[in-house]
DNA sequence: TTGTACGCGTTATCAT
DNA sequence: ATGATAACGCGTACAA
């Protein structure tokens, strides 16, 4: 690569010190107008670009963000991810993204390269693993700004952006009830996520509040994965007393779901209702419109980059931590109106 | 943020120069092995991690590459990005992705971020924009590693690793052929890309090639979204002689194509046949499973990979220009078998 | 208002 | 085999 143009450069050319140059191209108040405007007429000429490396070097700050995804190819997880370029590029950071495919190595891996990259901070949706608290700890002592979206974990002092599952889940059982839906299913996920955990709830709570009796045989866990939605239905619709209705903690899952009933000759929504979770673009364009649950993924990117900001900028200052919690909305298609 | 042990701690410790330390952990030949292990022992012990920061602005390489993508929320993109870190990962780099939204002005401002951020070389799969080849100019003129992948720009020195989307188009109307179909339309796309220019070309010669006339009007050009696949199929449908086959260049117009053929009454690929270009996940999980070309896109992404890494080595040496292009795979389902 | 001088953490080039 | 020193490019207290 060609050298670049230092403020040394142009300095020299203009009989000043690097010094002055600096500090005319910061916008120092103590430099003349003249100067300043003679600096920076020559630095454009010069094609002068800042070395951000030095800087980060000299300021301590990298100006660069870390992301951590279970995977980005998801339209919810991307959309997040756009929130947050919006709200953090306009500040002059940049954003690296780094997938864990929900391995727990990998995410340990990833925050580790992200930190020797001197990364001003970390925001993450943590990825499956139990209870490796360990690296969380080390950040927390290591005092990395640190922000959960989605996908949390309790830490004190730690703020999250999320949305309120229980709600969510609590509103779609309500919607499957208000459709005369009689026996619900859940296909739940690994419940030591909180998300999932407090779908479940949701589920359940609402259930009970409607007089229905909660029935354990009614939830299974599996993994977000197509196949995976179909193996469980299947099970669901060779019992004695089959559901009426499935609600699904995933998008992807629901859509198992509905092949596994189509090709049980049943039909949706008359026979068996089905609602998902995340809005995924494939639910609206189905033939067969897939009602869901919309996370407003770019908000909770927005927010996630903005608590972020507020967290640098009052370095020293005593930690609020930030819990915040958006609202789902109940997104109604043809899979589950009768 | 607390303080990170730097390599003036330990060789404080150690009654030891910071040479010394930094030639010890970087397996300096000239180190005796009983320093050296005594060295990685204490760094080990204080938690020393190396600050890349540091070693950038000293080596001038930040172990940083740009992608820039128009889009990461396609799942080709993805797997291309999935195919690059995998295959740079493992040798110490990082990646920052970065999205063009298709827009002009966000990839100039990405790539110029990018520069600024010091990265050690550029992948990209340019958007549409037509003629501002001043960016790249630039590139070329600060010598930029730069490498295309998928939608490239034709330049002299620049390596580019695409699939061979003549052949693509080729195959996929060439089996509509077989099918039986007679009046075999194009939903096109953008031709100043290269990438649409030859999926024409390949639909074109095909029909030649066979005995079929081209007829310019069954090709019409529209973004690659469902809604423009839906309004061109319209237009198409609503001809005296309606077409009985379409080969699109996207996936997505595909789809929409589906959803306006099937309002009209139409039965697929009995009345109309549809193949598609991309190999996105949907298109298999459809009930109408969709045709389609697979573009291997994480081999993609490896090879443009491995492209940068040579091109990083061989620094100094003659360039030499690498034209990669892979063979797609024609995938034939539901909606163009008879 | 501008210059001087130093430090950020590393590595590379001399010496020793 | 190790030490001393300079340099990468920038920002900033201190001095002038």
């Amino acid at each position: 690569m060609k050298k670049k143009t230092t403020i040394y450069d142009i300095a020299a050319k203009l009989n000043l010190t690097a010094a002055t140059v600096s500090r005319a191209l910061n916008n120092n108040e103590k430099i003349s107008k003249n100067t300043r405007k003679l600096v920076k007429q020559t630095a454009l000429e010069m094609n002068y670009e800042q070395n951000t490396l030095a800087r980060a070097l000299k300021s301590g700050k990298s100006f660069n963000v870390g992301v951590v995804v279970p995977r980005m190819d998801s339209n919810f997880f991307a959309s997040v991810i756009r929130g947050i370029e919006e709200e953090l590029y306009p500040k002059g950071y940049h954003v690296i993204v780094c997938q864990t495919h929900d391995q727990e190595n990998l995410e340990t891996g990833n925050i580790n390269s992200l930190l020797n990259a001197q990364v001003d901070g970390i925001l993450i949706s943590i990825s499956k693993s139990n209870d490796n608290t360990n690296v969380f700890d080390s950040l927390l002592e290591k005092q990395v700004p640190l922000i959960f979206f989605d996908r949390k974990r309790d830490m004190e002092g730690i703020s999250s952006v999320t949305i309120d599952d229980y709600q969510g889940a609590y509103s779609a059982v309500k919607h499957l009830i208000d459709q005369g839906c009689k026996r619900i299913a859940h296909l739940s996920n690994d419940r030591t996520l909180e998300i999932f955990r407090d779908r479940y709830r949701g589920y359940k709570q609402a259930l009970i509040d409607h007089g229905f009796e909660f029935d354990e045989n009614l939830v299974v866990e599996c993994a977000s994965k197509i196949e995976e939605g179909r193996r469980i239905t299947k099970q669901f619709l060779e019992m004695d007393q089959r559901p009426d209705a499935i609600f699904s903690s995933s998008d992807f899952t629901a859509l198992g779901a509905i092949q596994e009933i189509k090709a049980h000759g049943l039909n949706i929504p008359q026979d068996v209702c089905v609602v998902g979770f995340s809005n995924e673009p494939f639910t609206r364009f189905m033939d067969l419109s897939i009602s869901t649950i919309d996370q407003s993924p770019i908000e909770m990117g927005r927010l996630t980059a903005k608590t972020f900001l507020e967290e640098v900028k009052s370095k020293k200052k005593i930690k609020n931590q930030q819990t915040i919690i958006l609202e789902p909305e109940l997104i109604i298609r043809k899979s589950s109106s009768r």
